[in-house]
RNA sequence: GCGCCUGUAGCUCAGCCGGAUAGAGCAACGGCCUUCUAAGCCGUAGGUCAGGGGUUCGAAUCCCUUCAGGCGUGCCA
């Protein structure tokens, strides 16, 4: 509908420029708005305000120049109208607005859905947590937006691969291995034989318990069987790496989260990625040795100091494979690529940025893109939780599930734009009242089913769209309803454009704020069954767009409660 | 010190590629169930958009600056 009025609009100002009433060369960018307040009309424009300079016009003039030729149009206005300072102002009718009903009752499970991405292909990479321990809760709103934005790139017709990329051999991972070790060995935390930066959570208990008893698991695709030797510490290492993915993908698995390429870090090394990246770097004329290590002159790319690329041990730091790991997803096809991390990570992008502008492959500077999330606190009972018995120091991803379930964990992770803060209200989460915005939703669509069950009962069979009574619906309610599921396809490519999920938990929240309005004044099965049918098709439509947000969101719509 | 993010109602937050009288939820106060789910609805009250400058017909929104909070600023990831 806004770009049905967009043409319209700048067809009058062809036609008027043409006609000489209009004179100024200048084709501003129109942008179509809409109204906060109801006798502004559904969509203005202030075009008229922005081309009264060029006109050497007054706003109002040149609004009353367009508006005789939008009048000619008609069409679907009811009215057009100049208001203010020069804005104008469109009525559509109603018989208009009415006419998306049977758009959206034939798009159905697509209601939303558009083709804009063209199938062309796009990369998410999220979550991305090191196999060291148990998601915590940071990770759980990397991977509720992560996936929440891989869903509204579907939604919007990209060819979407989630990937998940984590470092299976560096430090931390022999870190972990040694922690293993020393629990295998029956060490405690405060031993003076404990690894110096040990884990000391009790899931590594569990760990060293598993790996003594010998156990098999399985994980991204590979079997691995603990030797039960605790001299081993290779053998510790591949058993707690593989140990602890398992641990991750059942937690990832709970929160409706899947991926369709696990990246292995060791990877980048065995097939010489990592050298490959060193040698093109050292050849770009980008790098120079320096207090026996090798740097890269990312100073040359926009970052404030240069970067260590080989330690004077010998070893790398953790910014070359991320190159090499980057350089291989642009070798792969994917000229368009989102990382999604936290945000105290943030200074690894200008480095990132820098590193593959250095290797001079015609990479794009702003590639790849990023959405960086801030920090989640977790509060209960008024208070910071900041320590969960199984990881120690951390809440977990799984503690949350757990406590307040999928569809309140997903939700509350997305409810807030990834720039600001989240505060996780467990209380409020668990609250299954209209406190909270998640029953608030999800009640909405269980009240549209039960009103259908209802209706089967009593024997009514809802009309097809070319048998509605649209026409009956004209209530307040009822038009508010119809507008509110009208621009739902603007909120899903807004959001997707943006990466910006918490649009939907907004639009959701209004979309279902309308619904519970119009069941309080309107009753829908009543005598007149031209007016019932009517109304039971609108309340399909709602519930068909309630499910389809709520499927972004991977959150579920349940049809009772 | 420098970089990024944030500062909007009592609380949690939208609005931020400039538009009309700044919004929502919760909390507070007052109403609505013999009727399809009251997990709901209606109403009232609540604001120096952190402070100060600037740009413009117009600024919560853009620019500068001050203050406050968070994160980062490794030959850690």
């Amino acid at each position: 509908m806004k770009v049905y009025i967009k043409a319209v609009i700048a067809d009058a100002i062809k036609t008027c420029r043409s006609a000489g009433t209009l004179t100024s060369a200048e084709l501003p960018a129109i942008v179509v708005g809409r109204p906060t307040h109801p006798e502004h009309g559904d969509f203005s424009c202030n075009v008229a305000m922005q081309m009264a300079k060029g006109e050497r016009k007054a706003p109002r003039a040149v609004a009353e120049i367009l508006v005789e030729r939008l009048r000619e149009l008609a069409g679907i206005f009811d009215r057009v109208e100049i208001a203010g300072p020069g804005f104008i102002n469109f009525f559509v009718t109603d018989a208009a607005w009415r006419l998306t009903l049977s758009d959206i009752d034939a798009a159905g499970a697509d209601y939303g859905s558009s083709r804009s991405g063209a199938g062309k292909k796009v990369q998410v990479e999220f979550v991305s947590a090191n196999p060291t321990g148990p998601l915590h809760v940071g990770h759980g709103r990397g991977a509720a937006l992560g996936d929440t934005i891989s869903r509204l790139l579907a939604a919007t017709g990209w060819d979407v691969t989630r990937e998940f990329y984590y470092n299976d051999a560096g430090a931390q991972i022999s870190n972990l291995a040694l922690s293993v070790q020393a629990r295998c060995l029956g060490l405690e935390p405060d031993d003076p034989r404990w690894p110096a930066d040990g884990y000391q959570g009790e899931y590594i208990r569990d760990l060293a318990a598993a790996y003594l008893a010998g156990e098999s698991v399985a994980s991204d695709g590979r079997q691995v069987t603990a030797s039960g030797d605790p001299n081993d510490l290779e053998a510790i290492r591949r058993f707690a790496v593989a140990y602890l993915r398992r641990e991750q993908d059942q937690d990832l698995l709970a929160f409706g989260v899947h991926f369709d390429v696990y990246y292995l870090e060791s990877s980048l090394y065995e097939e010489g990625r990592v050298a490959e990246v060193i040698r093109r770097l050292v050849d770009s004329g980008h790098a120079y040795e320096q207090d026996g290590a090798l740097w890269l002159r990312t100073t040359a790319f926009g970052d404030d100091k240069d970067r260590v690329m080989r330690k004077s041990d010998g070893s790398y730091t953790y910014f070359v494979p991320d190159i090499a790991y980057h350089l291989a997803k642009w070798e792969r096809g994917f000229t368009r690529v989102i990382n999604e991390q936290g945000a105290d990570h943030h200074s690894t992008v200008t480095r990132v940025r820098a590193g593959l502008q250095a290797l001079d492959q015609g990479i794009p500077q702003g590639w790849p893109e990023y959405v960086l999330h801030q920090m989640v606190t977790v509060m209960r009972g008024g208070e910071e939780v900041k320590i969960s018995k199984r990881a120690g120091s951390y809440v977990t991803l799984r503690d949350l599930i757990d406590e307040v379930g999928r569809d309140a964990t997903r939700y509350f992770f997305v409810m807030r734009k990834p720039d600001s803060q989240l505060v996780f209200d467990i209380d409020l989460a668990k609250e299954q009242t209209l406190e909270n915005p998640v029953y608030y939703v999800q009640y909405a669509h269980a009240r549209i089913c039960s009103i259908f069950e209802n209706a089967a009962q009593q024997g009514i069979v809802p009309p097809e769209a070319k048998e509605a009574a649209l026409a009956r619906l004209e209530t307040p309610e009822e038009m508010a309803l119809i507008k509110e599921l009208a621009i739902f396809p603007e909120v899903v490519e807004g959001s997707a454009l943006s990466f910006e999920p918490h649009r939907l938990t907004y639009y959701l929240q209004e979309l279902a704020g309308q619904f519970h309005s119009f069941y309080n004044k309107n009753r829908v099965i009543t005598d007149d069954s031209e007016l019932t049918g009517a109304r039971l098709f609108l309340l399909k439509c709602v519930a068909i767009t309630l499910k389809n947000a709520l499927a972004i969101l991977g959150v579920s719509a349940p049809e009772k409660m």
